[in-house]
DNA sequence: TTGAAAGCGCTAACAT
DNA sequence: ATGTTAGCGCTTTCAA
């Protein structure tokens, strides 16, 4: 069923047929009936390469995501898809998987669609000129930014917590409720990206503040997901070190280890006191609540939405904007 | 950048091109150098729109998915991508929202994408013939069937639980634990979908048991979400009938429900036991671990795939799958 | 091994 | 108000 078949069965031309589907005016209320029945009757929807292809303008964004399962990300998709929506543009979710290079597969995608712009959630910090100059398109990078990389201020957009500074405070927050054995749990040390940021942060606040970190409190868990955290936090505690407070990089990993806590017999936060980061909607629900810096979502969705509007329709150039992570007082966390 | 321009700047033709991008054979060893280069040099990724137009057969199926931000479905996503792909199919996701129909949805997606078929993840279980009849190609419904609609059962295809009986069985585990007051914590009675199977399964057990069931335990929360499971386990506990268990029809709706309970001074399971249905991956962690009716996560969604595809190559017709939901023994629930 | 050309379904410019 | 027609970028016969 093509609009060919339409026009024939309703004996007027392809271009009315058209007309009406794009509501175009100069089609007689008889025709545009006509022509109206017919696509009911038929349940005819004109296909969509087709109107793509003809229209050299998209008015396309993609979105590339890497898991679709991390429910910080999950939460922050809707609100980002109605905000395109409302400026005019339609959003296109592109979920990648591990191992795939984020930036690679947004370049094909911007090309293959002919998208007017990107944004990126979430990815590596240390992107080249080279890399980004693929994607041709403007772009913003959401959640994270080029702290690794060597782009210039110019060279592209990003939308942000202050890692570093998120790392810092929560490690501020512990010491200043009297912790001095302060566990990190982590992604890598070195994975270049927010992990990497909030490990500096909070231990250039520990080094302040002229307390020495143990590298036996060091948890890399070479991974975000609850069950490398759990494990990790588990294999922490086997080895006997003695800590009085754990700060996990993202809340989802900070619930994992307050299990793994529970099981060893510690009780939070009586026995230990857990901080996290992002302020998922479910670290108000846990018991106990979670102690977290939470990521500004309605902020950065809003602000990375309007930063990719502005450098396609050619307001303004590129920049970098930072917000801010606010700790959110929950019951993990206890003055020793 | 258009194959036309690669084959001007390579001095070929565009099938030349074209032959190359698809690995056809008969291209010299230069040719097929010297292009490649060109692509490579250029970025050059062909048009989506122009490659999907001409080949009348796509090799697509929709995945139409009510809410991202849903851990279940969320979880269910990426093996269900991978088999479709492993078996020589690309997924489409495809997220709808609240007030949108879904089959309509899914019909248009169907004609607009010339999709093989279709995978539908959540929806309402009373479809008719004429709804289903507008799809045209072959679709399975995953996590829910037709209970309440008039579907023959050669006109659809489906893989679920037992809703029913999990509802049933929720009940009886806790009368098995002595509970006799049990409330429940559903989206609505008359939703029909899950909430209101579950519903039906667990006021036969209790009836079947001979423990009558006060209509102030029953607690509506018109939702599924954490948000309003949460203020609607307030507003039952704040009505002050008294229960010594909760059965909750989704596990993120449980958890909603220990946090309310906890903050009204009723730790579980001493307090009150708390039983929920899904499995997500959350419920090991959360403290008390949560006892719960494990969809089987992995077979629902091989089988629904399998069928699909089954459908879609010839090889067998309809059918409609059960699959089992297990309990899970968390923390949750207490011998009374 | 290669190229020329038809055509996928649609939109839009142009003609009537 | 309506129809005719030229592409959009690509794949795929068919001919050379």
């Amino acid at each position: 069923m093509t609009i060919k078949d339409i026009a024939l069965c309703c004996g007027v031309s392809v271009s009315t047929v058209s007309r009406v589907l794009n509501n175009h005016p100069n089609v007689s209320e008889k025709a545009r009936e006509k022509v109206l029945r017919a696509i009911q009757e038929h349940h005819f929807v004109p296909n969509s390469s087709a109107r793509d292809l003809v229209k050299l303008e998209s008015d396309s964004v993609g979105l590339v995501l890497r898991g679709i399962a991390n429910s910080f990300f999950a939460e922050l998709l809707p609100p980002m898809e109605q905000l395109l929506l409302d400026a005019g543009y339609t959003p296109i979710l592109h979920q990648i998987h591990s191992g795939t290079d984020e930036l690679e597969a947004a370049a094909r995608l911007a090309r293959a669609k002919r998208l007017k712009g990107l944004i990126l959630l979430g990815g590596s910090n240390d992107y080249s000129r080279e890399q980004t100059a693929a994607l041709k398109v403007p772009f913003v990078l959401c959640t994270y930014t080029n702290s690794f990389g060597n782009l210039a201020p110019n060279q592209y957009s990003s939308v942000t917590i202050d890692d570093r500074k998120t790392g810092y405070d929560a490690a501020r927050l512990l010491l200043e409720h009297g912790h001095r054995r302060i566990a990190i749990l982590l992604d890598s040390v070195r994975d270049r990206s927010v992990s990497e940021l909030r490990w500096m942060g909070f231990r250039q606040a520990l080094e302040e503040a002229g307390v020495p970190f143990d590298p036996a409190l060091l948890a890399e868990s070479v991974s975000f997901d609850m069950d490398g955290a759990y494990r990790r936090t588990k294999e922490l505690l086997a080895a006997g070190t003695a800590f009085t407070a754990l700060f996990a990089v993202s809340d989802t990993m900070a619930i994992a280890a307050i299990r793994a806590l529970h099981e060893a017999g510690r009780s939070v936060p009586a026995d230990c006191s857990v901080v996290g980061v992002d302020g998922i909607a479910l670290t108000r629900y846990t018991i106990p609540s979670l102690t977290t810096f939470v990521q500004p979502q309605k902020e950065l969705v809003c602000t990375a939405v309007r930063t990719l509007v502005d450098l396609i329709e050619g307001r303004g150039g590129n920049r970098q904007i930072v917000l801010d992570a606010a700790p959110r007082r929950g019951q993990s966390v206890r003055q020793l």
